[in-house]
DNA sequence: CAAATAGTGTCTTTGAGACACTATCGT
DNA sequence: ACGATAGTGTCTCAAAGACACTATTTG
């Protein structure tokens, strides 16, 4: 450890999460240089001069994705010394959600250096993930499970107006187990509002669509949870 | 915004929180240089080439404090691009717990400059802080006091025997509000293991002491608790 | 009317909260 | 015996959990 102090390059990584067939999902990038060529990794972007972390979180996940106005909150700072084998790059994680129909259309195109949905069970039970990236989606994913319990996070994952069944997934899905449905409505029940909208088409009673009650205070999670 | 990278200098900030004369406190140093001179400031070091974040964390709690093998971990990073008039300083904050019993013996002497502790609730009400640290001492105060409800947090301000009363007594400051002693007993009941040992020589029943049950998953917090 | 999913009522169990009581020290 | 703090028993009420039931659509 020398008496030096360090020199280092400032990166946000970005873990943008939606569901999407029933699974928890992330993007992901393939990496078409060294290191770890070919291999999966989060998309990230260094932090440019006169740029807040915040900022530079918000304009990697529009390149990325296209997307504005998206849900995020910084999560931890890794800064192991060796994490880059080039230099030492210090990443500041950022985790965002979003609701699948959102994220329909980025597809392929753009400058997207080829990211794709992964699924995050599998990721991690993966071996080769580029840098430390497995460990901080570990991370993530733990974190994003735990504020499930404690905060209306789950509903970024959801459009505006939403079915309660498709709460109830999105609950059981990140919380990895099954609900009982008259319970999980009493618990969430002081969170919604409902609409007079329907669904329709489907061969079952239809499901009443619901909006999240005073969107307001929820806009600015800054302090809301942990 | 530029389209260059930034070029960064890289600092953790140390919130040592202890718990003295029923309040809780808070370490800090008065500034003997501009920018913001003769202010209170959050103690700090520069991260060095080759180590860590944890570790340069744990280095400034060591000069500041002549402590080793305290309870930290980190809180969040700030960025704004400002926040240091002189040039850009990232700053990763951490916080540390630590029980005034440890904390004796650091008075004035060593390298500290001019450490002190000072009340929580008194910086956060008063104006002036150097840089933006009275933010970050609002965050901090404000995740502590989440954490103690759903984590085993409140034990590090204690040493490693306790009675009751005073286990309650953290709590209370932490949360902000006085709790009924048999509820808080059974709440606690199963984080806790009697010692046969008891308080003596005050006028007044002698109180049992304790110890944290299993302080072996308590040690590394690492995904203990959001 | 059958299959399928949406939605509700209610019993049981658990834990939070409030309060009253007993216990043991020093003086 | 008294003042002071430690420690326990128990009632009430609210929330979590489990389960059974009713409701409304399409084909």
């Amino acid at each position: 450890m020398e008496n030096r102090e360090a020199n280092v390059s400032l990166a946000v990584d970005l873990l943008v999460f939606t569901i999407d067939e029933g699974k928890l999902k992330l993007l992901m990038i393939r990496r078409q240089y060294p290191p770890f060529e070919g291999m999966r990794a989060l998309p990230g972007v260094f932090v440019h001069e006169g740029e807040t972390l915040d900022e530079a979180a918000k304009r990697g996940i529009r390149e990325e994705t296209g997307l504005e106005n998206i849900y995020f909150e910084q999560l931890y700072t890794w800064g192991a010394v060796d994490r880059d084998p080039r230099r030492r790059i210090i990443s500041v994680s950022y985790m965002a959600l979003v609701p699948m129909e959102k994220i329909r259309g980025f597809a392929a195109g753009e400058r997207t250096t080829e990211a794709m949905l992964e699924d995050v069970q599998e990721l991690i039970a993966a071996g080769y993930i580029a840098f430390d990236h497995r460990q901080i989606i570990e991370y993530a994913r733990w974190r994003l499970a735990n504020k499930v319990e404690y905060t209306k996070i789950a509903f970024h994952l959801l459009e505006e107006e939403f079915t309660l069944p498709q709460l109830q997934k999105v609950y059981e899905i990140l919380l990895g187990k099954t609900l009982y449905k008259a319970n999980f409505r009493k618990k969430i029940a002081d969170m919604v509002q409902e609409t007079d909208r329907y669904t329709s088409g489907d061969a079952h009673r239809p499901s009443r669509y619901y909006r999240l009650k005073d969107a307001a205070e929820f806009e600015h999670d800054k302090f809301e949870t942990v």
